[in-house]
DNA sequence: TACGTGTGTGAAAAATTATTAACTTTGAAT
DNA sequence: ATTCAAAGTTAATAATTTTTCACACACGTA
């Protein structure tokens, strides 16, 4: 597999040394003398590695990595190429995003490794997609956290969102407050099993609260709660 | 596909009766008179779903649900066939482990209903397993919200639970206090990145508490902190 | 319809978690 | 070696979460 890397730097030396060190690796290399051009460039192709330069005349790195991140290409992995001792620029760089920052002058050993670094990190996060699914048109993102209705996010605490996690994933399964209980708190717990009443209530008033009108979570009288199936015609 | 059902009961009558309700569908029936029997079958065959009544004479159901449930075949999904009101019974098995019960005397559209519903469960459950991962031989179970060192669960809380949890997915990338202010905190967060700092400190206290003495969490002086890779050889 | 339980609900109490602030230690640069 | 700023640490305070309790209400049964 052949990776496109396009180097932006203003000084032919800088370019010259680090495509020297790129090539040898099969990298294939595209340069850009400006801000401008790199835009340019990157507007007409596809990179899989952006290796920038902060401080260059006209449009500076800055510009540049806010353009491609808002704009162009949100997910291609960025490294600055910064200054000794510029914690500055580099805080800020990170925080617009870059991925990654090494300092001139710089080993050839460690640009290869952090250039292998975060490609192999760019590679993951293609899957880090997962996690996500719906249910009732409601949006569960376990990296997050996180639950939402038509954008709307449920304020959840942790016993909430665990406790309707767990019923979510289990659509249609009845559990008894005691199961409930097991399941959700660390070790073993002596207190009330009516506390999940508390709870099913407050994630009810959550979900009320955000719109989400329809009853997902059912009282199964004597018994329990469970979390309707997506398609049921509630039987019985 | 072919569904193997082990309908476990002491009336012939009502093994008659269940049979004859599922062998148009396709299913494959086998029976058993009592728990004993019941249990035999199970450890020399692998069922797709077990009907299992409640009261029955020497071995109850109870016995099997349980021996069924430790030892011979955790995953199996179990229905219970209960007596009418019979609620307290009803809470006890699903404690034990059933997946869903059925009253006696039954609608056949009911019992195909929840057939049909907890074996779906069944195959879905397998998927369930996503969610895992594991990184410098610390265990993330992304469903469970836990992280573990060894079988010991670390006693995170939740801002420190998804702290840790954006590192490790993102091990290698170095992150300001302001981006992981900004990235977990709900909204937008006015107060001190500082509190970061704390959090750091009580994660990595919190591993040591398990005996995981290796300094995953590294700090990135002047920048903020990042998750070792896995492989790495601390570069620089 | 009346009864005995099981569940919904609101608010107080208890427990836990998050943040801040002050102080100590460490690291980088001169 | 000295200095300054950043990071570690601790403890107090603030904020939130979790549990409990009491009472109202709903459900199934006689």
């Amino acid at each position: 597999m052949e990776n496109k890397v396009l180097i932006v730097d203003d000084e032919k030396e800088m370019r010259n040394l680090l495509s020297v060190c790129l090539k040898p690796f099969g990298y294939v290399i595209d340069e850009a003398q400006t801000g401008f051009e790199a835009l340019e460039k990157i507007i007409g192709e596809k990179y899989d590695l952006l290796l920038l330069d902060i401080m260059m005349p006209t449009v500076d790195g800055f510009e540049v990595l806010r353009n491609v991140r808002e704009i162009l290409d949100k997910d291609v992995p960025i490294i600055l190429l910064t200054a000794l001792g510029d914690t500055d620029r580099i805080v800020k760089g990170l925080q617009l995003g870059a991925d990654d920052y090494i300092v001139k002058p710089f080993e050839p050993r460690e640009l290869l490794a952090r250039i292998q670094s975060v490609m192999r990190r760019a590679q993951k996060s293609g899957v880090l997609e997962e996690g996500k699914f719906s249910l009732h048109q409601l949006l569960f993102e376990e990296n997050k956290l996180k639950v939402s209705y038509r954008e709307q996010t449920l304020p959840l605490t942790k016993k909430e969102y665990k406790l309707l996690l767990r019923l979510a994933k289990n659509s249609g399964r009845v559990y008894s407050r005691e199961q409930l209980v097991q399941l959700e708190w660390e070790d073993y717990y002596e207190g009330d099993a009516r506390t999940i009443d508390t709870h099913i209530k407050n994630i009810r008033e959550k979900l009320k609260a955000v719109g989400f009108t329809k009853q997902i979570i059912e009282t199964v009288w004597g018994i329990g709660y469970q979390m309707l199936e997506e398609d049921s015609i509630k039987d019985e």
